[in-house]
DNA sequence: ATCCTGATTTTTTTT
DNA sequence: AAATCAGGAT
């Protein structure tokens, strides 16, 4: 080889990397694997390694597929990779998985018998056309929801069994029911010319493995894919790795497929990280990434520059307690810190009270609220918090959630888009023929689709003829053709590709859409309007950074339908940050609280019944180690689940962090005599974290902004968000008596007792579980319930 | 066809 | 507690 002409560059290049972190940047050809502990500079690694490789020549920015796990995740490495190399990435596709299909299949998308305006259905949209398929079959909907059928179709179709391979691998009646949906709905997702989240997936794979002469032609194109967060990829996905890289294991059945490749695969993950096997994440592509590609080379990273060795510590300590695998000794250099502080409190308004007074203390005292992340379970737990924070005026911004692209006016928006970009498109017609009202309700609705479905034509055509369609009634047809009338006319714009921000324009305007709103005058619907310009202008931004060819409509409606979460601003405007545990991964703040540590919450009471207690014991180590600086861990002794009072008990994961790195404030570990918050040492931290710039999210992520100006602060009063009436007294009390003495355990109670309930009344026990917990049904509404038998005001009689 | 109301359900986690 | 849904009244 020449002397490289780049040799400074790389020099720069390989500064500042330690030695395993180095030795997976310059790996050449061949698979790798890069084990990387959470912290230990991964990001780093996949940017340096895409750089080097395009330094070294080794292959054109043209010639790397990259796949990271989010839109966000993908922008952020992209922007890196340019700021190292010192030039554009054009060409290199850095991109989610879903993203890369959808690419590949607007290219091929009639090999499949799909056009490549082909719409892509969202799981809310999935769903629907589930229900429509349960009840052409005739599935009783109280005691199957479609989103449970749902979701076995779609992991049925992550580990790329279509319908009817599903149909013969099942026997169990349940199982037969939705084998008869889910062909009804492959056939209807055919028939609209649209697929799911899970067909991108899939239909590439079905692609690649139909057309030997495609997968040659992207395969022999991607001369180096990299995989970030590979512990979370599923069988398809793996197996569309496989396609284009050649090798792995052969697939679940059938003969092995030795494919032909380059093998120039580089995945990076870490297995104490799998949180996603709800998705069908499948963590076995980690753990055996070693049989299937024997030779590969296998870096470990486990230094870690994030966290100090207190938060280490723990999160070590509780992952222990998981079975199997990769053995990995994180380490730091960041010293011991302040030790964790759990607390305790009486319900979630105490603690979100909590949280934002330590947010106040903190902010005083200097921090930056960007500096500062709030973590939950489940999204519901958001709210109370939320509530706290607009009372106490500060700023900040809940990532995931409600989505903005899921509000119902962004998605009728959306949905006039796709019909008009796919006529075939049914579930869009459907949710917007008669938004807004038009006088076409749900018969001759079903009228014009049944109609549509016999006579074989795609439903823009059945709706354009309405005097064809049998049984429509003479004011429906005058609407439909009045509507189709406003339709025909939108079309030609999109016949004449004017840019999407006019077509949208256009649309609201001329369906009447904005005016119906305007119309409500509702502070609501001023708010859906807002929402609406807002679509407005990021659709004159995509026009802005498109090119002048065609196809823009279905580009952009390509890549709104894969954005999760888009929108806007975020960083450097002192936004304290409120996201789940999952939302979290990838990200790091000095301060970090971890709410809801409750067993039933944290760990999840459906994830636990679903054996999936290592899954949240990796998502709790997942989130403790998003923390540089300081970690909060608190948990309330009451907490309203849908409404009601639930007893809780600390979670089994606090109990696993050894004693003396917290302040000792576990219940039952009792006050230490050390007041809360001040550190064993008194030390101060670190202020900076070596080369690692404190970040929180960039500036493509989606927020959901609320700073507004309540009329109050909290009063001084601090008896509590309200309802303090007798059995709440009487709850506390018996919660204060869990601390001390033995309450009542739940192993003392037998099936069948009669027990008295200070708010639910008598009741019997019918069950004892795990966990302290009793089940009891309640003679007064006849309702079972889930109680913590050492806090729950309950007593024999 | 649309509106109203009471009943039921919802809270895992997301590309 | 809130949101969605079904069924019935208008």
């Amino acid at each position: 080889m020449t002397a490289n002409p780049h040799a400074e560059h790389l020099q720069e290049l390989l500064e500042g990397l330690n030695e395993p972190q180095r030795e997976a940047v310059t790996h050449g050809e061949g698979p790798l694997l890069i084990l990387a502990g959470a912290g230990s500079g991964k990001t780093r690694v996949l940017t340096h390694r895409l750089a080097f490789l395009v330094y070294t020549d080794q292959a054109q920015a043209g010639e790397i597929l990259a796949i990271t796990f989010t839109n966000k995740a993908a922008g952020e490495m992209r922007s890196r990779v340019e700021r190292l190399l010192g030039r554009s990435t054009r060409g290199m596709w850095l991109m989610t998985f879903h993203a890369a299909c959808a690419r590949i299949l607007r290219a091929e998308a009639p090999r499949l018998g799909y056009t490549r305006q082909f719409t892509i259905y969202d799981q809310a949209d999935a769903r629907r056309l589930t229900k429509r398929c349960m009840d052409e079959v005739g599935v009783d909907p109280k005691r199957y929801t479609p989103a449970a059928i749902h979701n076995q179709i779609s992991s049925a179709k992550n580990r790329l069994l279509d319908a009817e391979s599903y149909g013969q691998q099942v026997g169990a009646p349940f199982e037969e029911m939705v084998a008869e949906v889910y062909r009804l709905y492959e056939r209807d997702l055919l028939r609209m010319n649209a697929m799911d989240f899970d067909d991108l997936l899939l239909r590439t794979v079905n692609l690649l493995e139909l057309f030997g002469a495609v997968r040659e032609s992207y395969s022999a194109t991607f001369r180096h894919v990299l995989v970030d967060e590979y512990q979370d990829t599923n069988h398809a996905q793996y197996r569309l790795l496989q396609l284009l890289v050649g090798g792995g294991r052969a697939p679940a059945r059938g003969e092995p497929v030795h494919t032909p490749g380059h093998r120039n695969l580089a995945v990076v993950g870490d297995d104490a990280q799998s949180i996603y096997g709800f998705r069908n994440a499948d963590i076995r592509n980690i753990l055996d990434f070693q049989d299937d590609f024997p030779d590969a080379r296998v870096v470990k990273l486990e230094q870690n520059y994030r966290s100090t060795e207190t938060i280490l510590s723990a999160a070590n300590a509780v992952i222990a307690n998981n079975r199997g695998g990769i053995a990995k000794r994180l380490w730091s250099e960041l010293g011991a810190g302040e030790p964790i502080r759990v607390q305790a409190l009486d319900d979630e308004h105490a603690e979100a009270r909590f949280v934002v007074g330590e947010i106040e203390r903190l902010v005083e005292e200097g921090a930056s609220r960007t500096e500062i992340a709030v973590l939950y379970r489940t999204n519901a737990m958001s709210r109370v918090l939320e509530d706290t924070l607009v009372r106490r005026e500060i700023a900040y911004q809940v990532i995931g959630g409600t989505k903005f692209y899921e509000r119902a006016e962004i998605k009728d928006a959306i949905a006039y888009l796709s019909w008009l970009a796919n006529p075939f498109d049914v579930v869009s017609f459907t949710r917007i023929v008669n938004s807004p009202r038009r006088g076409i309700g749900q018969t001759s609705l079903s009228r014009i689709v049944s109609h549509s479905a016999t006579v074989g034509v795609s439903v823009w055509e059945a709706a354009a003829e309405p005097e064809q369609i049998p049984g429509l009634g003479a004011a429906a047809v005058k609407a439909l053709r009045r509507f189709m009338g406003t339709m025909e006319e939108l079309r030609e714009h999109v016949e004449q590709n004017i840019p999407v921000g006019d077509l949208l324009e256009a649309v609201l305007a001329q369906a009447g859409y904005v005016e119906a709103l305007e119309a409500e005058r509702t502070i609501e619907a001023q708010g859906r309007v807002e929402n609406l310009q807002q679509l407005v202008e990021v659709a004159r931004e995509f026009d802005a950074g498109a090119d002048a060819e065609a196809d823009t409509l279905d580009l952009f409606l390509q890549q709104v339908a894969l954005i999760a979460d888009a929108d806007t601003r975020s960083d450097d405007e002192g936004l304290v940050t409120l996201m789940t545990l999952h939302n979290a991964k990838g990200l790091e703040y000095p301060t970090v609280f971890i709410t809801g540590c409750e067993d039933g919450v944290f760990p999840h009471s459906r994830a636990l019944d679903e054996g999936g207690l290592e899954e949240e014991r990796r998502l709790f180590y997942v989130g403790v180690t998003r923390a540089m600086r300081q970690l909060y861990l608190t948990y309330a002794r009451r907490r309203a689940i849908f409404g009601a009072q639930a007893y809780g008990l600390p979670s089994r994961f606090l109990s696993e962090i050894p004693a003396e790195l917290t302040d000792g404030g576990v219940d039952g570990g009792g006050l230490d005599g050390r007041p809360a918050g001040v550190g064993i040492d008194g030390r101060p931290l670190p202020a900076s974290v070596d080369g690692y710039p404190i970040s929180a999210r960039d500036s493509r992520v989606r927020a959901r902004v609320r700073a507004r100006t309540p009329p109050f602060a909290n009063t001084s009063s601090s008896r509590g968000g309200g309802g303090d009436n007798g059995w709440a007294a009487a709850a506390r009390a018996s919660a204060e008596r869990g601390g001390a003495g033995p309450g009542l355990p739940a192993e003392s109670f037998r099936l069948g007792e009669d027990v008295l309930h200070a708010a639910f009344g008598e009741g019997v026990v019918t069950g004892v579980e795990p966990g302290g917990v009793i089940v009891v049904r309640f003679a007064g509404d006849g309702s079972e319930r889930k109680l913590m038998a050492e806090y729950a005001p309950v007593s024999r009689r």
